[in-house]
DNA sequence: ATGACGGTGTGGCACCGA
């Protein structure tokens, strides 16, 4: 069984090859992040007609997030209790799927712009709300998956210049910190639990060529539980969308679960 | 080089993303 997660910088403009991508990966879960629309803009229908049911948390223009899996989604929860948050960051659900019952919590973590900045500040805030709020669910929830855009690179395997962008956004150690404070509530990278080609990213600017000049970024991770750890078959970063015309700028992670 | 590129909004550009 395969979950997903797909940063696609606007559904209204990118439904197209989300669906066309779920006929070639016909995923059991596909965890979204910045759908860009409100909850009534949503194409429940279409993805219905694909073979999809849909928790979504929506925000019109920015942020948004949704889960699609092929069983219906129980315990439906939009953003984090204890953490007020204007934004529509995170969803978290209840699936009954063919690897047991599995809490899915799918989050478009902050960007942050620069450290020093309020909006560094905010992110600095959500991940401790995050953090928070975590380590509730996962005593509730042992077979536990946390996906999503973390907007942090791990280390400096996942940058295209670890020298040039040393302490930059996404490569803050106050960031990695954070990450890894994550990692300590039980929670492990699935990606880096097999070997990796090199220079693996999810993200690429879409100025100056970066993604002919693989000039990208590992951001978008998949965490699992100490309790599904042993059940990870799988973690790869599908690359291939990145190519479609009017790409995101972002691209599929996939995990594979006995 | 506070720019490039792309999405959104009610625009004639600004804001945001990473």
């Amino acid at each position: 069984m395969k979950i997903a997660t797909w940063n696609i910088n606007s559904l209204t403009v990118r439904l197209p090859q989300v669906l066309s991508w779920l006929a070639a990966n016909p995923v059991d879960v596909l965890c979204l992040q910045e759908l860009k629309l409100s909850d009534d803009k949503f194409p429940l229908k279409e993805l219905q007609d694909a073979g999809y049911h849909s928790a979504v948390f929506g925000q019109k223009t920015y942020n948004g997030v949704a889960i699609l899996s092929r069983t219906p989604a129980r315990n439906i929860v939009k953003n984090m209790a204890g953490f007020t948050d204007e934004q529509s960051r995170l969803i978290a659900v209840t699936l009954d799927t063919p690897a047991g019952e599995v809490r899915v919590i799918n989050g478009y973590f902050v960007n942050g712009q620069a450290p020093g900045s309020e909006k560094f500040e905010y992110k600095m805030k959500w991940l401790t709300g995050l953090r928070d709020w975590l380590r509730t669910e996962l005593h509730q929830h042992p077979n536990l998956v946390l996906v999503g855009d973390f907007n942090i690179t791990v280390d400096d395997r996942d940058t295209y210049d670890p020298e040039g962008l040393r302490e930059t956004i996404h490569h803050t150690t106050e960031e990695r910190q954070h990450f890894l404070a994550l990692l300590d509530l039980g929670l492990t990278d699935a990606f880096r639990m097999f070997e990796q080609p090199e220079k693996s990213y999810s993200w690429w600017d879409y100025r100056e060529f970066a993604f002919r000049r693989n000039r990208g970024l590992r951001i978008d991770h998949i965490l699992v539980s100490q309790a599904l750890k042993p059940k990870v078959t799988s973690c790869v970063i599908d690359k291939s969308p990145r190519k479609n015309e009017r790409p995101s700028d972002h691209v599929p992670v996939v995990v594979e679960l006995l």
